[in-house]
DNA sequence: GACGTTCTATACCGATCGGTATAGAACGGC
DNA sequence: GCCGTTCTATACCGATCGGTATAGAACGTC
């Protein structure tokens, strides 16, 4: 039923996350993504809807694909490891050599206009839905005594995501994979029971 | 000797600041600015070049009137105390009330188009020389004995440097003075000497 | 008070922004 | 082989982008 569409619509969504991820949402035009996914407008349009759905497509396939650590990390047995897998996630996810430097969540939006402010609550959303969810993790492992009793779980959680956070940074700007480890073995220092 | 501006430059300068501050390098249009700044356009052009050379003086600016605090700290006596100064400096005009969240630095131009990689990489210039300055603040202290000899001063540096960034990354996000403050203290625990 | 100078105001520039209308090409069903 | 459908290609839309030309207004100087 109709002509079969000549692109492969996951191929091009790879493309489109992989644009965003480096330039941002506002910073990638439409021709960059046309160009980029090698299609043309009325496709991507027809396809995607718009950009802005584009973008929340690419988002969701990047949550899914390079992402997928962290909510693995959380089943780990022990807070330690949990922080550990998530860090040093992080740290892969942001020098990988074949994927953009940095964060997609961080790379997007930081600063941008009006049209964009959608967009920017929506990752802010995001980041805060992994800070909750590490935080509960670390109750968890408060009540199973795998915490120290007087430790703050909501905290501990914003502690090691402005880590990864600051990793983001650190890794658009240049830093390598071995560099972000080793600053991981500084910041794990803090990490309750190091001592 | 001709007609007299009838703004004040330098409060003009402080409102486009302030707009880069909070909508970045790209997601401020030049009628944002003029708007902001409450004048028009041959003005904006005549007294300050164009978009890209009024940002670097608002940069400039940004440097001298917000981030002081990071040269003075490399001042202090121990090498605690400048840390401790840089995290709480960083805390502070990252969320005082009448500023924009953030840091202008990050917000400005974390992802952007090919036209803003010239902005972009003088940003990461900017984070790279803070950086290295705090590396041979730390490298000091280790000759003095501050610090023990066994500490990487390079790798220290990065840590504080990344969680300011991280900071940054929260503050945009809506995290108040007294979480950042608490997130240092737990970084802090990180700090060769805390226990 | 005419002059050169420096500002401001308006109107305009080509280019690009995100998005779409229109027409034609490629399919399955009948 | 014609039909309805769904894709693609081109050309186009108004709005906005950063930037400027032109004209007039406000000054000090002579």
């Amino acid at each position: 039923m109709g002509r079969p569409r000549e692109f492969d619509a996951d191929d091009a969504l790879q493309a489109a996350l992989e644009l965003f991820w480096r330039k941002g949402y506002e910073g990638t035009s439409i021709t960059d993504l046309t160009d980029g996914m090698g299609i043309t407008k009325p496709s991507l349009y027809g396809t995607f809807g718009n950009k802005e759905e584009l973008f929340r497509m690419a988002l969701q396939r990047y949550e899914e694909n390079y992402m997928a650590f962290f909510w693995k990390a959380l089943g780990q047995p022990s807070a330690r490891i949990v922080a550990l897998d998530i860090l040093h996630g992080f740290a892969n996810a942001q020098t990988e050599e074949c994927n953009p430097g940095g964060c997609l969540g961080i790379n997007a939006a930081m600063g941008c206009s009006e049209a964009a402010e959608a967009i920017q609550k929506t990752l802010i959303e995001r980041r805060q839905v992994g800070q909750k969810a590490l935080a509960r993790r670390f109750e968890r492992a408060v009540r199973e005594g795998d915490l120290p009793a007087d430790c703050n779980a909501d905290d501990l959680a914003r502690y090691l995501l402005t880590i990864a956070q600051g990793t983001a940074v650190q890794a658009s700007s240049g830093a390598g994979r071995e560099e972000l480890y080793r600053l991981i073995d500084i910041a794990m220092k803090s990490f309750p029971g190091s001592n």
